[in-house]
DNA sequence: TGATTTTAGTGGTATATGCCACTATATGTG
DNA sequence: CACATATAGTGGCATATACCACTAAAATCA
């Protein structure tokens, strides 16, 4: 019975993987963007300042990958951060195609200033939702988001029946 | 030292919740919309129309409720489906203020028409990552989605140390 | 080396989503 | 009933994100 109920109780349809994740998704957002509220950036650009510190000065395509995000999206995300002042774009002297991205000492600055608060909903939402099914959480939508994830959804053979 | 390495092996930062649902998010969207491909709507609309479908014609406000979605943004994501004579806003008589939203007849053809497509790319997605596992998550995700666990975030004590 | 193919970015266009300000309507209060 | 407040939607503006077409530059191959 339990897997025959394509409607729950409350009326909300819980049984697409996508529309949960998204859901969930729109929730944190929120959530997380109250947390940075004051600094005037949103969560999602916390994310992407603090891959870029921790990539080594990541080409733009790099950085898509690892946040799994397509390339073109990627360079519109960056604009309003690049208009800000907050992240430039150095061109590769190696390969004149590729360009580096990187945090301005403006950047720098504001990313350590939205650490604090971060930890600060990240410690909540442990208390909240409990430390160790966090990490695992975690673990499971790093395995979401990986390429051998994609590669098997891909080729996963449609014989239901 | 397990909870010392905010940087993994691959180099992307995947402590923050916030940021691995959203990576999730966006590897799910393009798998489910690629399933979706043919019939020129996206996995999001699919998931709204369905949720349009189960709850029994429900206010704008309901059914942005039930997506864990800003009431003006639903509006906004209406709008594409409306203009293609997908979905229809009918006054509510009783309370002139709300309005009520609808599946036209295309509406409601082209979501059963999309039914089957989700149908195989949940079938993919069971296979690759596990029936169990999958309902497990969803629940998980539900739980991250519902005001109780904005809640209870929200009132969460920020006295770490 | 010259032609072909692949890779990196950019710009356009479209959907997804949020906040704020504003309008209309309903509700509650004296 | 008149006024204050709360609720439902809309429209503007901004970011998030995708796909496609196009340019430039590197890599491959004949």
């Amino acid at each position: 019975m339990a897997q025959n109920d394509l409607q729950m109780d409350d009326g909300v349809w819980l049984y697409c993987n996508n529309s949960a994740v998204r859901r969930a998704a729109r929730q944190l957002g929120q959530l997380y963007d109250e947390a940075m509220g004051k600094t005037g950036l949103k969560g999602t650009q916390f994310s992407l300042m603090t891959q870029i510190v921790r990539s080594q000065e990541p080409t733009v395509k790099a950085l898509a990958d690892a946040m799994v995000m397509d390339l073109s999206a990627l360079g519109h995300t960056l604009k309003p951060l690049i208009r800000d002042g907050l992240v430039e774009l150095i061109p590769d002297p190696k390969d004149r195609r590729a360009k580096r991205v990187k945090l301005t000492p403006e950047g720098v600055a504001r990313q350590k200033e939205m650490l604090g608060l971060w930890q600060e909903a990240q410690d909540r939402f442990d208390k909240s939702f409990g430390l160790e099914r966090a990490q695992e959480l975690r673990q499971t939508l790093a395995f979401l988001s990986s390429p051998e994830f994609a590669e098997s959804f891909r080729r996963a053979e449609e014989n239901d029946a």
